[in-house]
DNA sequence: ATTTTAGTGTGATATATGTCACCCAATTAA
DNA sequence: TTAATTGGGTGACATATATCACACTAAAAT
C-alpha cells in the first residue's frame, strides 16, 4: 500500500480529497525494466501515474519501427492514457519501462468523475497535456529540420539529463530509438569521438562535451 | 459585434455565462489571407478562437524553414495560445491565416479566471489540447517513418479534406510547407501524374486518386 | 506588343542515409 | 577451454533528397 506521503510529495498542491480518492481507487502496479506498458492501437483501461522509475514514450510504425519522443518520470502522468480514458480512444503511442517502475493505474471511470469533483485534478490534466504537447513540438523540430548528427546529439543530451553523462546504451539501442541503422550511429559516434565529445567503450560511452 | 448565436453554433455545450463573458471580454479581430498571426518566440497576449476562415499551424526553424502541422477551423482554438496565456510562455509555433479570417482574441487574464468559473471552458481547453496532441503525433509519424512521396500524399490529402480536390497550390508552396525544395515536389507530382493520381495545371492540380 | 516574372521540367551532381558484407574483439554460454 | 553470441568498425554500393544550372512557357506588367 502506497503511503499518502509519497503521493503528496510527488504530486504537490492537490486537494486532500483527491489523494484519498486515488489511494482508494488506484492500483499500485510494478513492472520490470524493459516491459512494454502500452502499445499503439491498444485500448486503455486506466490512466498511468508514475511513482518510481522512468518510462520512455515512442511513436510506433506499422512495420516495427520506433521513434523515441520523451521520458516520463515520477510525479508525471502519461498524457495518452488521460486522453484514452476520458474519450475512450486507443493509444497512439508505445510506452516502455526503462528501469524497474512503480505506477498507479486509475480505472477510466474515475477520470471524468474527478474532473468534476477536483479542480486540482483538472489543472493537473491540463498541465500534463501542455507539457507533452511541447515535448512533441520539440521532437517535430528535430526530425523536420535536423540531420541525424544533430538529432543524435539531442538524443544523447536527453539521456544525459535523465541518467547522467555515462551513457549505457549500445549503438543498436540508439539506432532503434532514432529509427535508423546501427552503422549510421556507429559512424556518427566515431565522429563525436574524433571531435572530443565522447569517450567510447563497449556497451557505453561518456559524454564529455562541455 | 459578434452575435451570440454565432458563438453558440460554433462552440456548442458551453455554459450560458461563458458565452456572455466572451462577448464582453473578447475582441473580434480580422486578418487577411496570408497574414502571420503568431511567430515562434513571440509572447502571447491573448487566446485565439477561430470564428471564420482557416489557419495553418507550422513548426518554424531558426533559419527560416517551416513545417506544416495542421489546420485550425471555426469552432477551434489555438492550443498554443491557451498554453501561453495560462502559463505566460512563448509561442512554439507559427500561425498563418490561409483565408481571410475572423477570430476572437481573449486577453490572458481571463484564462485562469474562466478555468475557475466555467466547467465547460475547462473541458474545452482539455479537448483542444487532446486533439492537437494527436495531430502532432500524426505529424511525427509521417516525418519519422515516411519518405517524401508518402508525406506529400498525406499533405495533399489534408488539403483536399479542407478545401476540396482542386489543389490551388504551386509546387513551391508545397515545398515550403514540407521543408523541401521545389524540384523534389515537381518530380514527385510528375510521378503522381504518371500514376494517374492527379491532373496537373499551372498553379493547381486536381486530385483524382480514388 | 513586348518585356518581365513566376511556375514548371529536367539533367547533372553532391550529400545524407540505408543496406549489405564482412571482419575483429569482448563477453557469454556450453 | 572452446564455441557462440554480441557489439562494434568499415568498405562498397544503393537510394532519397538537396542543390545548381538552365530551358521553356503562361501569365502579368509595361
Amino acid at each position: 500500500m502506497l503511503p499518502k506521503e509519497t503521493l503528496t510529495k510527488l504530486f504537490p498542491d492537490w486537494e486532500d480529497g483527491l489523494y484519498d480518492a486515488i489511494l482508494n481507487e488506484a492500483e499500485l502496479k510494478e513492472a520490470k525494466a524493459g516491459t512494454t506498458l502500452l502499445k499503439m492501437g491498444q485500448n486503455i483501461k486506466s490512466a498511468m501515474l508514475v511513482i518510481e522509475g522512468t518510462i520512455k514514450l515512442y511513436q510506433e510504425d506499422e512495420t516495427g519501427g520506433e521513434y523515441f519522443m520523451y521520458h516520463l518520470n515520477p510525479g508525471e502522468a502519461c498524457a495518452v492514457t488521460l486522453v484514452c480514458n476520458y474519450h475512450h480512444e486507443q493509444s497512439q503511442v508505445l510506452a516502455k519501462a526503462v528501469t524497474d517502475i512503480q505506477y498507479l493505474a486509475i480505472p477510466i471511470e474515475f477520470m471524468e468523475k474527478w474532473l468534476n469533483e477536483f479542480k486540482s485534478w483538472h489543472y493537473f490534466v491540463i498541465k500534463t497535456y501542455r507539457s507533452r504537447y511541447e515535448e512533441l513540438l520539440k521532437t517535430i523540430h528535430e526530425i523536420a529540420f535536423k540531420n541525424m548528427d544533430e538529432r543524435l546529439e539531442f538524443y544523447i543530451l536527453k539521456y544525459v539529463k535523465q541518467f547522467g553523462a555515462i551513457v549505457n546504451l549500445t549503438h543498436q539501442d540508439i539506432a532503434n530509438d532514432l529509427n535508423t541503422s546501427r552503422e549510421v550511429i556507429s559512424r556518427l559516434l566515431k565522429k563525436m569521438e574524433h571531435n572530443g565529445w565522447i569517450i567510447m567503450n563497449r556497451n557505453s560511452f561518456d559524454w564529455i562535451k562541455k
